[in-house]
DNA sequence: TACAATCCTGACCAACCGGTCAGTTTTGGA
DNA sequence: TCCAAAACTGACCGGTTGGTCAGGATTGTA
């Protein structure tokens, strides 16, 4: 994944002053831009999806002509790419705090309450990852059988140890993942349902908080997390 | 909603009978065409969503020349209407357990299994609804806030009564739903990254099964709900 | 068989979309 | 101030898409 990261990385890890402020300071046109397009594509893609959004929307919404985006980033796939790569990072995010010394309740309750911030903070990143998803993950399927498969493997395996240890219920760790991250991510991505439902025309802080509070709840309930002394 | 469901249920339930066979002799070439339509419909708009199918695609699909497609239904956008309404009387449906007289545990875990089999069931419909909910449900919008909401503010007076009863927690009812709703529908939504995750090309009934039993326990534990002797 | 009504279809069209390109303007270092 | 590299842009293009239409083929009935 991702030449724009690679690249971003690249630039701040070089440490050779001069060439690196001369770097800066012939590519800040580029970063800017290159931000500018990105922010605009993310919210067109999300809510229109790959095919349902023109280069010319995208375009208008960044305030550039539309032969300027393709000065930047080729062509719409390869734009597209780079908001993808975005939400990527996001996703891998947050699990830092599921470790085998970690107390189980506090470890789960705020890996959840975290994926609910990033829910309420990245609405469109979470609705171009789910849109990915919907039509096959055509783009982003290796990703998934490595990195993200890697992961979850790694963190199954604490919280199965945990599970052995008399801190919680024998569960499937894997699947108590998928259920944590639709539960969290629906508010993003069924935001018209939920509103809908709950009656109102946009989601409040407030709202998300209680229904973060009864998530957390029922999840460590439910999988029977002893609270530790 | 639904000029064909309407047509449909007009059609079985006249009962003049000589009238009624005029009609089916004279519309069943018509009646097999829809549905076969219908069909490819579905599969194409769950795969693409509505931007990226085609209609030529779904001709195709449906072994008709595109011209043919016009014939039944007029616009592209009307054709996907009427996907659209398939999924939602699929959608309203299976809350009957929910009864104030039911047994908790009977009723909640009944109505978890029975979305987790429409979902396995309906794999395409279920597409279908989440790409328009993550588009804006700008076609029904006005369904969600009248039928649905409705519908979930009636089953959920009745768990705030279960609760008050003492059989299970005092619960925000419409959270649970939508967790359920998310919890389930993500074996169809986001199947590649469940397969991934779990390292298998396709979802076996045994992993399904597995699933549910897991989610039915750790909702009931963690709503609190008493198993009635 | 006759004859409407319905069904079916190849050929066509205007609109739109992603992408290109030649040429102009801006930028920043020497 | 000069100049090369980078940034920018209007105009354009080939390909695709949803949708139309005139006319031919089927169907069911009297």
């Amino acid at each position: 994944m991702t030449e724009s990261l690679a690249r971003a990385e690249a630039t701040h890890a070089v440490t050779d002053a001069p060439v690196a402020q001369a770097m800066r300071r012939k590519e800040h046109i580029r970063y800017a831009a290159e931000a500018e397009i990105f922010a605009a594509a993310e919210t067109v893609f999300a809510r229109a999806g790959f095919s349902g959004a023109t280069m010319s929307e995208i375009a208008d919404a960044a305030g550039l002509p539309k032969a300027n985006l393709h000065y930047y980033f080729r062509t719409k796939a390869a734009l597209y790419r780079a908001v993808l790569d975005h939400t990527l990072t996001l996703w891998l995010a947050e699990t830092d705090g599921i470790r085998v010394d970690a107390d189980p309740a506090e470890a789960l309750g705020g890996y959840i309450r975290a994926k609910m911030r990033l829910t309420a903070t990245h609405r469109d990143a979470s609705r171009v990852f789910a849109n990915e998803m919907l039509h096959g993950a055509p783009h982003i399927g290796n990703y998934l059988r490595t990195e993200l498969k890697a992961l979850v493997d790694e963190k199954s395996r604490v919280i199965e140890h945990w599970a052995q240890q008399g801190l919680m219920d024998e569960i499937d760790a894997r699947h108590l993942f998928f259920t944590i991250w639709a539960a969290t991510q629906t508010y993003a991505d069924f935001q018209p349902q939920v509103c809908a439902v709950l009656g109102k025309t946009r989601l409040t802080r407030a709202e998300l908080d209680r229904a973060t509070r009864q998530l957390v709840k029922m999840v460590l309930r439910g999988c029977g997390v002893r609270v530790r002394k």
